[in-house]
DNA sequence: AAATCGGGGCA
DNA sequence: TGCCCAGATTT
């Protein structure tokens, strides 16, 4: 066993790797007092429900707090402890998930139920390294379940926090690069207090939410304003440190609408890859960036003679969305069949009225309004002409 | 280490 | 428009 050695005077921190925070204790100290005071009130923190912190944490990933809350309470009317959730179906836990993005949290979200029900009776468990064993739980939201669900030290590296230490540290470094991750952490963790781990959680997170923000942070009312390095440094507008991220390639799709007197077909994307489980008219894109007004009819051509339809598609308009790392060009089409078409047998047929409530992906759910304001036969579908059990082929 | 994975709010 | 959000997972 080699004898730890010290830090080298050549690894010290530089400027560039931050300054040190010399008064953690204090600094926590301070911090908790402006909690006390100023903290919000959240649904979920009316509760110490490990079930109820957990999936507030998953939802709260990459999502702001004004999104989550009704998604949050919907979910927990329909699935109000884990054993509901473990008992659900795939799908109606994506149902109650359309629309809030990322839907791999919603599978994980369900995976994990099944797991703890089945192999932990249902309970959750206390350490990070266990908490990181289900899926969809990573470090930071394993410590932050730790600490808010159990008052137990478990330290936390989100956004707020992320910025909250770039600023108070003048880390400047890329925040996402290796070594300021290895900073980030470190502070995070010795900034933890083991005690009062709940309260530093949510006060860690409120502050950047409401005093240390992104733009324009508020260092008049900063309780750590005298501890901050970033503000001594006058630095606190540019940290972090921000990366050009390159443009993102625009994608060029058609869906058709294909309408019969039983409905309009939808069908489910596959479970895994983008916006896994969620249902969308039939489509087909263009891999790559191209010009829009050829490939346009190009596409439709190609979907049609793919589905075998070759009645004239009507124009419906165009929908623009935007994902994290492409834009969608989305060309809406519609298709309008006497009877029924030979399509495949898990395509569904829905009404206009059954589809606003179905969980579509969100560009396809854009191209509903188009369809409302298009004349033709959509709205006035005959109700005694509906199939009475539209989930199954009539 | 880099890419993937959504959608809404904001200046 | 570009940036940000209580990040994790896959490659």
């Amino acid at each position: 066993m080699l004898p730890r050695r010290q830090t080298p005077a050549s690894e010290a921190p530089g400027p560039a790797q931050g300054c040190c925070l010399t008064e953690p204790a204090a600094l926590v100290t301070e911090l908790l007092a402006w909690y006390r005071r100023c903290g919000r009130d959240l649904p979920w923190r009316r509760t110490r429900d490990p079930y109820r912190i957990w999936l507030s944490e998953i939802m709260l990933q990459q999502t702001g707090v004004q999104a989550v809350q009704d998604y949050y309470r919907r979910f927990l009317e329909r699935f109000p402890n884990l054993a509901a959730l473990a008992a659900a179906s795939l799908d109606e836990v994506l149902a109650l998930w359309a629309g809030l993005g990322y839907y791999s949290r919603a599978r994980n979200l369900h995976a994990a139920a099944c797991q703890l029900v089945a192999e932990q009776q249902g309970c959750f468990p206390m350490e990070v390294e266990q908490l990181m064993q289900l899926p969809g739980i990573g470090r930071s939201t394993a410590g932050a379940i730790r600490s808010i669900a159990f008052d137990r030290p478990g330290p936390i590296l989100d956004g707020n926090v992320r910025r909250v230490l770039c600023r108070l540290l003048a880390l400047q470094l890329p925040p996402r690069s290796p070594a300021a991750e290895r900073q980030l952490w470190h502070w995070a963790e010795r900034l933890t207090p083991t005690a009062a781990a709940h309260d530093y959680a949510q006060a860690i997170m409120d502050l950047g939410a409401l005093i240390c923000r992104p733009r324009q942070p508020d260092c008049d009312r900063c309780p750590l304003a005298g501890h901050c390095h970033g503000r001594r440094l006058g630095l606190q507008q540019q940290l972090p440190l921000r990366s050009r991220r390159p443009a993102v390639p625009l994608r060029l799709e058609v869906a058709l609408l294909i309408e019969t007197p039983h409905g309009i077909a939808v069908r489910q994307r596959p479970l895994r890859g983008l916006l896994g489980g969620l249902w969308e008219f039939p489509c087909l894109q263009l891999a790559q960036e191209a010009d829009a007004a050829a490939a346009e009819i190009g596409l439709l051509q190609q979907l049609q003679q793919q589905l075998g339809l070759r009645d004239l598609a009507q124009p419906l308009g165009q929908v623009r969305h935007v994902y994290s790392h492409f834009r969608l060009q989305l060309y809406a089409y519609r298709i309008l069949l006497g009877g029924t078409a030979d399509l495949p047998a898990d395509w569904r047929w829905l009404t206009p009225e059954q589809l606003s409530a179905w969980p579509l992906h969100g560009s396809h759910a854009k191209i509903l309004p188009l369809l409302s304001a298009a004349p033709g036969r959509a709205l006035s579908l005959a109700k005694e002409a509906l199939c009475p059990c539209p989930m199954s082929p009539c």
